[in-house]
DNA sequence: TTGAAAGCGCTAACAC
DNA sequence: GTGTTAGCGCTTTCAA
């Protein structure tokens, strides 16, 4: 690999001019220069050595990606439609913008600060963090950083969040659901923290609005993990005739349940209805399809990058958090009964 | 950030002994100093600036993860379940063995290459490569590489490639299919290259091996794109008369052809059975859920990444071409005649 | 056991 | 226009 000072010193010139008409500072240097240096820079295929450049000047081209895997959900978190997505969208995005995407994933956020430290990273998105993650980073890293699906107002000075309408979009699915007939409705998720938790409040305020008490009886827990999943599966089949739709977290756990139950000899919809939330391959692809609540992720990775980028160039954002709009997708998994309290 | 420089002047030593008990070298350093450092180090949460580091040591500690996406395929490549589970494996292995990992994910194979020269990575993991990109990055870069699911024996000189047994698997299905009575049997596939084009060989084989006359008519081509696809979907549609069985290249195409023929009152696996490749949520979630070929794509990213540190670390490799094996497995999707041809 | 110093390749301030 | 030079932070050789 040649160096600026190797060519330099072939030319018998010195490393300012090589640098200068690298950089395309032409101005400063004689056409005659400029002409010969070009040359030897594709007669010898020069590369800059990144390190060396971002060494002296200090920054270093690169968006992290920071993923804090659950890694008692996944075995493997990329396998999520949800991460594959928002890596590509994200990767292509910083590229787009003259950047480099350095993936950091990993349970322990410890170790992802101290990669992101080591590398000095020029800015970095953060997915899947909950309060004390997001404390401890912003904590240690003075970095330009945009969160994506947090809820982290309260925890992170000088917050900025790329989301969705998580209450909305599950206040107007359920709604929906109220529109059609339905007053017996089941919430069903693994958990009550940052998004699950935002999509059970807008659960709740559908119910509270047509005047249904919400009680612990409507919030079904589900088990992600293999051996306790079956069970979750036993339970929920058993509370199937308690209610006539489930309003289930993600599209991942309505189509696991919706398959399961249909093995089970349950007619979807007409014994119960199902609905979901993301809109993607599981909706999609099962059958009866998801009557779902639609979120536009690559758009979600794409800004996330886009404010990054604007941060690092000083520019001004605009909003600090975003709740990106969501729409119901009517799709084949909701009995319409007759019209009630719409 | 502190530097090395910094911790010595403030005890009063010289950057070889901090950089030292940094590096565990102990021996070399007394033991109170060894103490009085290592003190420093929590102190000021001390995370090495990895550039001076590389610089130094001329090399990156990033092992470039190049997937060159078919963006007629799909808008945004990642979303494919393979490649998300693909960059999840290979994260966590490059992590393990104590290097990063950089995406760089595009169609112009040319980009990549000069992405990679720049960071001067110390190896590469490639997916989706073709002939003449394997022969253009392994002329550009030389540095240790291995390749991930290619058939590029003929143009790249000291190849090393982890793939499945594509062909096998293949026949392996057919045969089954042939075994549960089915003799008019279609190949489904939107390509002839690469992988796609051995499990077709695959397919050829175990027709000739029965007995039955390959020809053209037994392959359907199948059009990626948004319109297109509609149209193969009618298409295939029409074929149905025409044969038993559709044997497809992956479960993506089987699925959404499945569904496709369900929603048109296709009975399957009565009306033809279909099976397809890969084993991935696709042919888990679709209903009947779909005989398929099992390939387990976190182990292929982790060997993949386990040669490569091999090779960079100048260690015996041992076989340079793998082919991990695959396994049917058994769904709903095929109708069981009585045997022939067994 | 410790330290001084050269050097990794590039940048940029400054002098000529 | 062109060249000199002092870093950037870390590693490593060699001498003390």
């Amino acid at each position: 690999m040649i160096t600026i000072k190797k060519m330099a010193e072939l030319l018998g010139t010195s490393t300012t001019t090589v640098s200068n008409v690298i950089h395309g500072k032409t101005g400063e240097v004689s056409p005659a220069m400029v002409e010969k240096v070009q040359q030897l820079l594709l007669e010898y295929d020069y590369v800059p050595n990144i390190n060396a450049r971002n060494l002296a000047r200090n920054k270093s081209g690169i968006i992290g990606l920071a993923m804090k895997a659950c890694r008692d959900k996944y075995e493997n978190f990329i396998k999520d439609p949800f991460a594959g997505e928002l890596t590509g969208a994200v990767e292509s995005c910083v590229r787009a913008g003259g950047y480099f995407t350095m993936l950091y994933i990993s349970d322990d956020i410890t170790e992802i600060i101290s990669s992101v430290a080591s590398w000095n990273v020029d800015g970095l998105i953060l997915h899947g963090m909950q309060a004390e993650d997001g404390a401890k980073i912003t904590e240690k890293i003075k970095k330009p950083m945009v969160f994506i699906d947090c809820y982290l107002e309260e925890t992170v000075p000088d917050y900025v969040n790329v989301g969705s309408q998580d209450r909305k979009g599950c206040y107007d699915i359920t709604r929906y659901l109220i529109g059609h007939g339905h007053e017996r409705i089941a919430f069903l998720a693994d958990n009550r923290f940052g998004v699950d938790f935002e999509r059970l409040k807008g659960f709740q305020d559908a119910l509270r609005e047509v005047g249904i008490l919400y009680t612990e009886e409507h919030f079904i827990m589900l088990q992600p993990n293999g051996d306790d999943l079956s069970k979750t599966l036993d339970d929920v089949y058993k509370k199937v005739g308690d209610f006539t739709a489930f309003v289930c977290a993600s599209d991942y756990y309505a189509a696991h349940i919706l398959n399961d139950l249909k093995d089970r000899g349950v007619k979807i919809p007409e014994d119960i209805s199902i609905v979901g939330f993301d809109d993607n391959v599981y909706s999609q692809i099962v059958r009866p399809a998801l009557t779902t609540v639609h979120q536009d992720v690559t758009e979600k990775g794409s800004l996330a990058v886009d404010k990054l980028l604007q941060m690092i160039q000083q520019e001004e954002i605009g909003e600090r958090i975003i709740r990106l709009p969501v729409e119901i997708v009517e799709r084949d998994s909701v009995k319409k009964g007759k019209g009630m309290h719409v």
